[in-house]
DNA sequence: ACTGAAAACTGCAGGCC
DNA sequence: GGCCTGCAGTTTTCAGT
């Protein structure tokens, strides 16, 4: 067991861009060593990959709720997530264990797009037999997360 | 309003990591003015920083769970929320409208650690009246984040 | 996994629109 | 003000050990 400098990590991870050297002298490596390494976490499909961490508000994605869906029948399944797939506002699906089946972070604009994504879009999928949603206020904490809205930053990139 | 490959770009945005002059090419400009927007956005904080994205479940972290939690009075609340950021468990933590105050995302290696989060951790928190946990039996989709307990990655590395 | 070289990328300067 | 071209300094990559 080499030692390594976990301060130094997460101060590096922090701040985000580093080079192999610098994160290869956190753990005691040289920088191919480093380099060599994460490229087999990617293999194994430890490390998804990399991306800029947005924050959503900035980029006029202001409101986030949560849905959660009950489904009439099990056959009704397939339809339903293949849906939820083609939903750029729908962040996350989760199948639950208890009341309902499905819980949804949903992130968009305002109540309006909230209106369309939860009325029009998820209760028109056929099987969905109950939505109940939660308006998040505020978050004092949360991960940030890539960007769901490429071309808003695109956007963002001209002002 | 410029051209740019939108196609190109997501390809480039799933694969990760890229050149400023793969991304400029994409949006038609020059490396050195890709930075420059990207550096900016920075600035601006629309970009938190950047991150590898991790597959939790393959570093061990297993089970999810969303924990609704509700307190007794707002006096409570400064002291509950710095509990909430010292837990590196809790992904995520949202003040919401509707029945209970808060809706925290728990994620953690199995469900003897659930009970040790939720049971003695969080109910122990002076205001807190009652929880409700909800177990995430799968997740269809999900955009990835950034690691939660960066040793296991460490550990994850040597293998 | 380390060392040292070639290749590639980034960042800065200067000029242009 | 924002963008593009060329050069110097680093960083990454690929040998060999």
């Amino acid at each position: 067991m080499d030692t390594i400098d976990f301060k130094a990590l997460s101060e590096l991870m922090m701040n985000g861009r580093m080079t192999w050297a610098e994160l290869g002298s956190c753990l005691g490596l040289s920088s191919p060593a480093t380099a060599e390494r994460v490229r087999r976490l990617e293999d194994q499909g430890v490390i998804k990959g990399f991306t800029a961490l947005v924050d959503h508000e900035a980029v006029g994605c202001a409101l986030t709720a949560f849905v959660a869906v009950s489904l009439e029948r099990p056959e009704h399944r397939n339809r339903f997530l293949q849906k939820i797939m083609e939903m750029q506002e729908v962040q996350e699906c989760h199948h639950v264990a208890g009341e309902d089946d499905y819980l949804l972070k949903v992130r968009c604009k305002g109540t309006r797009d909230l209106e369309r994504v939860v009325s029009d879009t998820v209760k028109s999928i056929p099987g969905v037999a109950r939505t109940r949603t939660t308006i998040v206020m505020s978050t004092p904490k949360e991960t940030p997360s890539p960007p769901l809205f490429p071309e808003d930053i695109i956007d963002a990139t001209r002002r």
